[in-house]
RNA sequence: GGACCGGUGGUCUAGGGGUAUGAUACCUCCCUGACACGGAGGUGAUCACGAGUUCGAAUCUCGUCCGGUCCACCA
């Protein structure tokens, strides 16, 4: 141990110290020599927003403990951290520092604004990250937006093109009018909000009788109207038998449309009448391609109308709304507008309602991987098990493909030219990666191997570089396959990863594409385990959301109570659970280590200047909490084993704080502060107990709070720094793991906190000695467990002279009452235990005393019942001389006599 | 509308066939040679509701209500 002097209090602002350290000495590394089984962690690459939220803490806590965990177990671990670059809320923000628009200013320049503005948020976001004391290895780090990463996702796309698993097409596609963008399935969010339905007036055109009335449909969305393209109505719903097939002429366009049948539309919702219009929305798509119906494009891409709007031309969505709706009521079209609740696609970035526009996109052929995905998903151990069902629910309700082109800039170019000549496609090749083509043209190898320019099969030289780039989920969806170094051949050596952790809001994208694109690219799952992690909620019990105030930044806690304490708190709690942030908890953490501090000060005080042999003969006592350490070895490895973290802190917490504080160090001072030569051995055998327990669980809460202990730890030793977090996991000891020698502990505690629990009840202060103390029992194993104890029992609780006699003391014990022990009797008599119980309760305790006494059980209706079956109270009665107390133990079948 | 998770002392929580764990708050007492930023006690829960299975249900089954999350979505 070390003279170094050692602080009255614990500072938490020393977390920096170790931080710097541990990145100094490079603690984390991932060796990579193979001589250690590897562990691989697919780290989530968090968006460079700028500032870490309690939702990166928990996540990356339960990461950084697991990876410590591993650490010390003998893996070497592959902690790297990574950074989804791209996308649109970066190039929002640069539009609006400059005050520019993205068409203002060159490809390149604008690309670059935004780079530097990631490069500040990744710089800012790495420091908090660092902090809190997450232990990446930082030589590891991976930036899609660098041209190595570029490179993998452009190969990746090379990959799936070749397999005909990419493909350029035509279709309907969500798009954001604000962003300007096509986005996925995945990236609409739905809203919900009132609107009008509008309840409009088809003029019939038939000749004939029943069509003079024509049609009423109903419509939320009247703007549409000049790109209404059919009537559908349901093909059972007897109101409009008689007018399918007939042409009806839609108000204010004056188009002729036709009505048709189909079995999708609800008859109870509006009219039962529905205006198909391309596109209102995605059952507006599936009726266009059933019916073959006409398009008419009448949304442009910044949500304003076109042409096909005629006089509405030039609106915007709103406006051309308001406008249509006086129309229709002038022309006394629109017969009665109702209120109705209605959920609105939205873009999840910008919250802009999202319109379905056809558009010539990149996509991936998800169907044709569905199998794949779900028999992966199967595959992988689902942590907690029930958040596999959601990404099986999600694959089964892909109904479109991957939309992956985005009409951005900040993001990897899709790969590909176009002849300008013959209209061709060209993909790039392999040797030319990573490569903007709307920068560069493309090139092919020829016989020698030499670089040259690319001829089109048609002959031309002349080609249009894919201004389109790729959605950033296409990044992100490989990180497992690039921490590996796919495509390098030896990537199977780090793939699939040991461990993914994510939210599970994420699910349905960042697991199932990474699912879909390593089953794609390599036929693999990605993952061995993915551990789903819950939501951070703010105290109010409301998901922590700005718009709510309820936001807690890390860094306040950190600078109050330390990273430790917000460690902490995060790790009380389990995957998949929401959990609250709560400032108790976190000052819990706080005092819990303050509380181990001064142990620990305690401890070096005593295992300061001798050296602690292993060859020592144990107390009783030392042979208790040594069996419970090992036990509590076995529990924390199982927790971080099982995931089970909320496990794990507590029951260290209890040990430390009850078992080893409370009871353990309390017992064992007097034998730490004894002079006696002849108490020397009781006293080693404290000192090597206490240096054992503080030496074990400094190792199992290092994964916890790791500065805490490194701090700890350091005072260890003299003039250098060993670090815990290079040591071995403790080794259980299956010599101490003994359940005799916890239960005999225990009986001692008992007696040990109920004679303390007099003294503080009598106002005896706990530091004055008894005089004598005679114990009664009849029990002999009791006895002898106590003969054990007696040293730690007379040393603790400061008593002159105790006897423990096997006889009763001269007073009268009453039996006061019996009650049954369900637990026992509940399984042994099972149909039985209704009388039984109803018999022990009628019947006067003292007659079943006796029975018991005399025949050693009693009987119930044949039913025979021993004591262990029984809760026997007792009270004693008589006159206790003035200086003495009787006390009747309730847990333990003795009386104490005390004379103070 | 569908799926999943949950509803346990004032608050949060463990457990998941034998009447309940811990934390916090509150109350009482105690400065004992690591710690009053500590310790010892105490009050406080018919485990959302209803029915069923069982000798016995907080625990299993079914239904209801409430909360949360995800998904779908009606024009």
């Amino acid at each position: 141990m070390t003279d170094k002097m050692i602080p009255k209090e614990y500072d938490h602002k020393k977390e920096k110290y170790w931080q710097d350290k541990w990145e100094d000495d490079e603690i984390h590394k991932f060796i990579d020599d193979g001589k250690k089984p590897r562990y691989i962690i697919d780290t989530p690459p968090p968006y460079p927003t700028g500032s870490i939220h309690m939702g990166h803490v928990l996540n990356w806590v339960y990461i950084d403990m697991i990876g410590r965990y591993k650490r010390l177990n003998g893996f070497d671990v592959l902690f790297p951290q990574g950074w989804d670059c791209h996308g649109l809320p970066t190039e929002v923000k640069v539009e609006q520092t400059h005050n520019i628009k993205k068409n203002q200013i060159s490809r390149n320049g604008f690309r670059k604004l935004c780079v530097d503005l990631t490069e500040e948020n990744i710089d800012l976001m790495r420091s908090q990250m660092q902090s809190i004391g997450f232990s990446q290895d930082w030589s590891r780090e991976f930036i899609t937006m660098t041209p190595e990463y570029m490179k993998r996702t452009q190969y990746s796309f090379l990959k799936m093109v070749g397999k005909d698993l990419i493909y350029q097409g035509i279709h309907p596609v969500n798009w954001c009018p604000r962003c300007q963008t096509a986005i996925a399935f995945a990236e609409v969010e739905y809203e919900s909000n009132d609107t009008f339905l509008n309840y409009l007036r088809f003029k019939g055109l038939a000749k004939n009788k029943k069509s003079e009335d024509g049609v009423l449909i109903a419509t939320t969305r009247p703007e549409l109207i000049s790109a209404c393209v059919a009537v559908v109505v349901n093909p059972e719903d007897e109101r409009y038998s008689d007018i399918v097939g007939e042409k009806v002429e839609v108000p204010l366009s004056g188009n002729e449309v036709q009505v048709i049948a189909d079995d999708e539309v609800d008859p109870n919702f509006g009219t039962g009448a529905v205006m198909v219009c391309t596109f209102g929305d995605k059952t507006d798509v599936s009726w266009v391609k059933k019916h073959n119906l006409d398009t008419i494009e009448i949304i442009d891409e910044k949500g304003i109308m076109t042409e096909a709007a005629g006089k509405y031309k030039g609106m915007n969505l709103n406006e051309c709304k308001l406008s249509i709706i006086d129309d229709l009521k002038e022309q006394g079209c629109l017969e009665k507008q109702k209120t109705v609740g209605q959920n609105v696609g939205q873009c999840w970035r910008c919250e802009t309602p999202i319109e379905i526009l056809v558009k010539k996109q990149w996509f991936i052929n998800v169907n044709k991987l569905n199998t794949d995905i779900k028999e992966a998903t199967e595959e992988i151990n689902w942590i907690p098990e029930h958040m596999k069902s959601r990404l099986i629910n999600w694959t089964d309700s892909m109904q479109w493909d991957w939309c992956i082109s985005r009409q951005r800039i900040f993001a990897t170019p899709i790969p590909v030219w176009f002849c300008k000549e013959c209209g061709k496609i060209h993909v790039a090749i392999e040797e030319e990666l990573p490569v903007d083509p709307t920068q560069n043209n493309p090139i092919a190898i020829d016989k020698n191997g030499n670089k040259v320019d690319y001829i089109c099969d048609c002959g031309s030289t002349d080609f249009q570089g894919e201004e389109d780039v790729l959605d950033t989920w296409m990044d992100s969806s490989i990180s497992p396959l690039s921490i590996a170094g796919w495509p390098e051949p030896n990537y199977k050596d780090y793939f699939p990863a040991d461990l993914r952790p994510q939210g599970h809001d994420i699910i349905r994208t960042w697991a199932f594409y990474t699912i879909l694109r390593s089953k794609a690219l390599t036929g693999l799952k990605p993952f061995k385990d993915i551990e789903i992690n819950g939501m951070v909620f703010g105290e109010d019990g409301y998901k922590m959301s700005k718009s709510r105030g309820n936001v807690i930044a890390p860094d306040e806690v950190i600078s109050q109570y330390g990273a430790d304490a917000l460690r902490i708190w995060a790790a009380n709690s389990l995957p998949g659970s929401d959990l609250p942030f709560d400032w108790k908890n976190i000052k819990q953490g706080y005092k819990f280590l303050r509380k181990f501090w001064n142990a620990f000060r305690f401890i070096s005080l005593h295992i300061l200047e001798d050296e602690i042999k292993d060859d020592i003969k144990l107390e009783p006592l030392d042979k208790w909490i040594l069996s419970k350490l090992n036990k509590l070895i076995l529990d924390v490895g199982n927790g971080f084993n099982d995931y089970n973290f909320a496990t794990t802190i507590n029951s260290t917490q209890k040990f430390i704080w009850h078992d080893f504080c409370d009871e353990y160090i309390e017992a064992v001072k007097y034998r730490l502060y004894n002079k006696d030569d002849k108490c020397i051995e009781s006293k080693l055998a404290g000192k090597y107990t206490l240096k054992t327990v503080l030496d074990t669980i400094l190792k199992l809460l290092t994964p916890i709070t790791p500065h805490f202990t490194h701090e700890v730890y350091s005072y260890f030793f003299k003039d250098k720094i060993e670090y815990i977090q290079n040591t071995n996991w403790p080794i259980i000891n299956e010599e101490f793991l003994s359940r005799e020698c916890e239960n005999e502990g225990n009986i001692a505690i008992d007696l040990i906190s109920y004679i303390r629990r007099f003294k503080s009840s009598s106002k005896i202060p706990l530091n004055q000695s008894l005089n004598t103390v005679n114990i009664y029992t009849e029990d002999e194993q009791l006895i002898t467990i106590l003969n054990q104890f007696k040293n730690d029992i007379i040393g603790t609780l400061k008593i002159e002279n105790i006897t423990i006699k096997n006889s009763k003391p001269n007073v009268n014990q009453k039996i006061v009452k019996v009650s049954p022990v369900m637990s026992k009797i509940g399984p042994e008599f099972k149909k039985n235990v209704g009388k039984i119980v109803q018999c022990i309760e009628t019947t006067d305790p003292e007659e079943i005393a006796k029975n018991l006494k005399e025949n050693g059980e009693i009987d119930i209706e044949g039913n025979k019942i021993n004591e262990s079956c029984l809760n026997i109270e007792k009270e004693l009665v008589g006159e206790s001389g003035k200086k003495i107390d009787l006390l009747n133990m309730d847990s333990l079948d003795l009386i104490l006599e005390i004379i103070r």
